[in-house]
DNA sequence: TGAATATAGCATCGGACCGGTACGATTTCA
DNA sequence: TGAAATCGTACCGGTCCGATGCTATATTCA
């Protein structure tokens, strides 16, 4: 299971989206709309966003959404922390997180070494930012394409 | 959900064994006791192991498992991809795996960047070897850290 | 002041998938 | 021939994601 939710795949777009545009206030509907994603499933995360202080909201007629941070600054490794819960490769990276304990034989052979991993992919998730995920698409993706191979 | 599955911990547990012990045939009952995993999910994760070549096995009396490939060409990749199926960062980067199309209004506007990641971290995974697990837990593992951290 | 718009919060429901179990068949060795 | 061990398949329960609905709150505008 290797793999993002499809919170996390919302939650990317709304925040390109929301980067694209500046400091314009976009609602939600309109974000839902533009891309065909459901509306209520975005609210959501727009909601957990906002929570977290990625995203500012205004309410009432004419409100919605601005983004609170840097493009530059938002990590995937946040995003996904901020929509998901932290990231755990295993369970037993922080046992005391859910309280079950790794039931495995002590010493567990592959502890450290999977620590390691996770934090290997820590560091991939924390390289990559909201600005790479450049909202354009047909050719012009190569600056940003730059940014996350680095 | 940016995590793996417990199939995946047995089975690189069980392969770390079978690395350390060389070419000497083990059962899974004995790898199951020895790490306190519970023996019939092991049985089930070295079956899709064997099915892919990855360990070799013997039936019969004496029976049990060899590992087939060398640790050091045995990637974090194979493994995942042998116990779990295919990485999928997201449902979309292979839209033809599940039939599932995806629904969001095209073009969708993170599909290249999230394709750049799912690549990036495919790179991590086959940088990592079972050979970096070495089954080794109290000082010794410096070396195998040194590779993973390459 | 009232209606319309839009977010906040909470509760709920269905379905997919992992984790775990069970049973019988097959093969090998003593 | 019987014991030991793997092979294959099917099954069940729990968890969690995906999705929906409703009510409350805040803001704008006529």
């Amino acid at each position: 299971m290797l793999s993002l939710t499809r919170k996390t795949e919302y939650a990317l777009i709304a925040v390109c989206h929301l980067a694209h545009v500046g400091q314009k206030v976009v609602s939600a509907r309109e974000i839902a709309e533009q891309h065909g994603m459901p509306l209520p499933l975005l609210m959501n995360v727009l909601k957990k966003l906002n929570r977290t202080g990625h995203v500012r909201s205004i309410r009432g007629a004419r409100g919605g959404y601005v983004l609170a941070v840097s493009p530059e600054e938002f990590t995937l490794d946040a995003l996904i922390e901020a929509v998901e819960g932290p990231v755990h490769l295993v369970r037993c990276t922080n046992a005391d997180i859910n309280g079950r304990k790794c039931t495995l034989a002590n010493p567990c052979p592959i502890r450290k070494s999977v620590r390691k991993v996770h934090e290997l992919l820590r560091e991939l998730l924390n390289r990559i930012t909201v600005a790479d995920f450049a909202y354009v698409e047909p050719e012009a993706a190569q600056s940003s394409a730059k940014a996350v191979a680095q």
